[in-house]
DNA sequence: CGACAGACTTGGGTAGACGTAT
DNA sequence: ATACGTCTACCCAAGTCTGTCG
């Protein structure tokens, strides 16, 4: 344990030491061959080097449908004129008049030319690529050689959000050296700038966990190149993340208790706190910032919540006081449920969308902050975003405990823990688009179920081989057979099972849970309860980035 | 306070590496 | 050995939450 349990920083201090080689940039832009145009109302068009650059940005999206859209094309169009020449903003007046076929399908040709590369120069290729991750991919943290998150500082090109976003088609501009601010120690060596640039700032500051920032043009804010999640910095600060959710273990009853008393308070402001608490509780609600209108796709979470994402059912399917949630959430991933909630919370709802629009706030008097002050005074270190901690890993620990057979083989009870993973991932609507390939693969597997079963023989005649045993030789026969029909049936219960496992997470990711909800101590305790090794649950990535989990948990341990 | 900047976690999609079946 | 499907690593967007400033 001792990586995980060495000395604490004081003051917000974060490292001591840090050494490393600041970011890799993507290489310059390289021109079109002069046989590969751009053509304007039907002519071609030679274009300047920065408007060309563009140009093929928008080129390789040709055959993604967001190319379609408007508000893509108005924003791509905008930006793309303000980097034209004055001549060629002279020309250039129309988008429709625009064609970037023949440079697209040079991309789609020098991409296809790429995968048929023979090995040798494939292999060539990857050295390079490794090189590269190791001359900039690590990072010197308190005598500890650590992976680095992103070393790479991000390409440009056209800025595509998720939902409807409005600022999709954007142009997102190249970074350069000076633009970036490089963190490190003071005594490090000092990593140098590509040849004739410099460095936007050199900071020393160790109460942070960055190694180099800069600012993006989209959106105005922030990227950091961090360290990877298998390093000790990470590794510390999941740890503690998760003892915040074992904490509120100790006081949720009371915390539950208290918001049932506040749905009956005098001020509305605390019965709207009560209700929302209520709803990320149960629900796993993602809190719900306010966002700046029209910076970003609509999408809400708890608290930003409006009217027209509720519907109220006195009654509905024989259940009574329904809530019908439909919402936009992160990511733009749509939240569709129907919840039965206790009747205080059902008569609040109606009394705060009374006289309102459908685009009026539901819950008009709470802020995140408001929500997350209050929850700091029930227990230190608590906001919004633990009960989704705490609930996701509460849920796996039941959930394994009810599903888990201690009389099944390796295969049944991994299927239990996909089932126990899956429950939390419904609990938190992690979603999947349904994967391009699924129903063909779907299709393969149960056609591999038949065939196993055509090869099981004499399946259905129990001591059929009895009555063929009359000779050694033929007694030795039997023997062989069923240890055959032993293994069929074993195949084809595994291939049962992998089939189950795959429909029932068609549209349901797990990773996300994995990654970032559940206490891996939990997993790791339940592996080592019912032996199975860790590799089938965590992929060396996850035990990479578990590390400080598989250390620590025996299979005694407790959520 | 309320807006805003800053830092850090959480999120789905996908290219291509990788493993497996034929 | 190769084709093929799956899985991982990476990408980078989009959240949460804290601190500061006027």
């Amino acid at each position: 344990c001792s990586r995980w349990e060495e000395e604490k920083k004081e003051g917000g201090v974060k490292w001591m030491q840090l050494e490393h080689r600041g970011p890799y940039f993507v290489p310059p832009y390289e021109p079109l061959p002069e046989d590969v145009q751009f053509y304007y109302d039907g002519k071609p068009l030679k274009l300047s080097l920065a408007t060309e650059e563009i140009a093929t940005f928008y080129a390789k999206m040709l055959d993604h449908e967001y190319t379609t859209k408007e508000i893509f094309q108005n924003n791509f169009f905008h930006d793309w004129r303000k980097e034209m020449t004055s001549e060629e903003q002279e020309i250039i007046k129309d988008l429709d008049k625009c064609d970037f076929r023949e440079i697209h399908k040079y991309f789609v040709e020098k991409n296809e030319a790429r995968k048929a590369l023979p090995k040798e120069e494939k292999q060539k290729l990857k050295e390079e690529a490794d090189k590269i991750q190791e001359e900039y991919g690590y990072c010197i943290m308190d005598g500890h050689r650590e992976k680095i998150g992103n070393f790479k500082t991000e390409p440009p090109g056209l800025f595509r959000g998720r939902g409807e976003h409005p600022k999709m088609g954007m142009l997102k501009k190249r970074i350069m050296p000076e633009d970036v601010t490089i963190n490190c120690s003071r005594d490090s060596k000092i990593p140098e700038p590509p040849e004739g640039h410099k460095w936007k700032e050199v900071r020393f500051d160790n109460t942070v966990t960055w190694l180099a920032s800069w600012t993006e043009n989209i959106q105005n804010t922030l990227k950091y190149i961090m360290l990877n999640p298998s390093s000790k910095l990470k590794g510390e600060k999941d740890w503690q993340k998760y003892e915040v959710a074992r904490r509120l273990k100790d006081v949720v009853h009371e915390i539950r208790a208290q918001y049932r008393k506040d749905w009956k308070s005098k001020e509305i402001k605390t019965r709207q706190r009560a209700v929302a608490l209520y709803f990320i509780d149960k629900l796993a609600l993602r809190a719900g910032n306010e966002k700046e209108e029209g910076e970003t796709a609509d999408t809400v979470g708890c608290c930003s919540l409006r009217v027209e994402h509720i519907q109220l059912h006195p009654q509905l399917d024989g259940q009574e006081h329904v809530v019908e949630f439909d919402f936009l959430g992160k990511d733009s991933v749509r939240y569709y449920n129907k919840v039965s909630v206790e009747k205080p919370v059902f008569k609040n709802l109606q009394l705060f969308m009374k006289n309102k629009d459908p685009t009026d706030d539901l819950f008009d008097q709470l802020t995140t902050t408001f929500l997350n002050k209050h929850l700091h005074h029930l227990m230190d270190g608590l906001t919004a975003k633990v009960f989704r901690t705490y609930n996701a890993s509460i849920t796996l620990q039941e959930q394994l405990k009810a599903l888990t057979n201690p009389e099944d083989n390796v295969a049944r009870k991994l299927l239990s823990y996909n089932r126990a993973n899956r429950a939390v991932a419904v609990l938190c609507n992690h979603q999947r688009s349904i994967p391009k390939t699924f129903s063909r693969s779907m299709q393969v597997l149960q056609e591999k179920v038949r065939q196993t079963k055509l090869r099981l023989p004499f399946q259905r005649i129990p001591g059929l081989w009895d009555i063929l045993c009359c000779s050694s030789s033929a007694l030795r026969n039997v023997e062989k057979k069923k240890q055959l029909l032993k293994r069929l049936e074993e195949q084809l219960a595994k291939l049962n099972i992998q089939a189950t496992d795959r429909e029932e997470n068609k549209q349901i990711a797990l990773g996300t849970s994995k990654l970032n909800y559940l206490d891996p101590r939990i997993s790791v305790a339940w592996c080592k309860k019912f032996g199975i090794p860790i590799e089938r649950i965590f992929n060396k990535t996850q035990r990479e980035k578990f590390a400080w989990a598989i250390d620590m948990a025996g299979e005694d341990f407790e959520f």
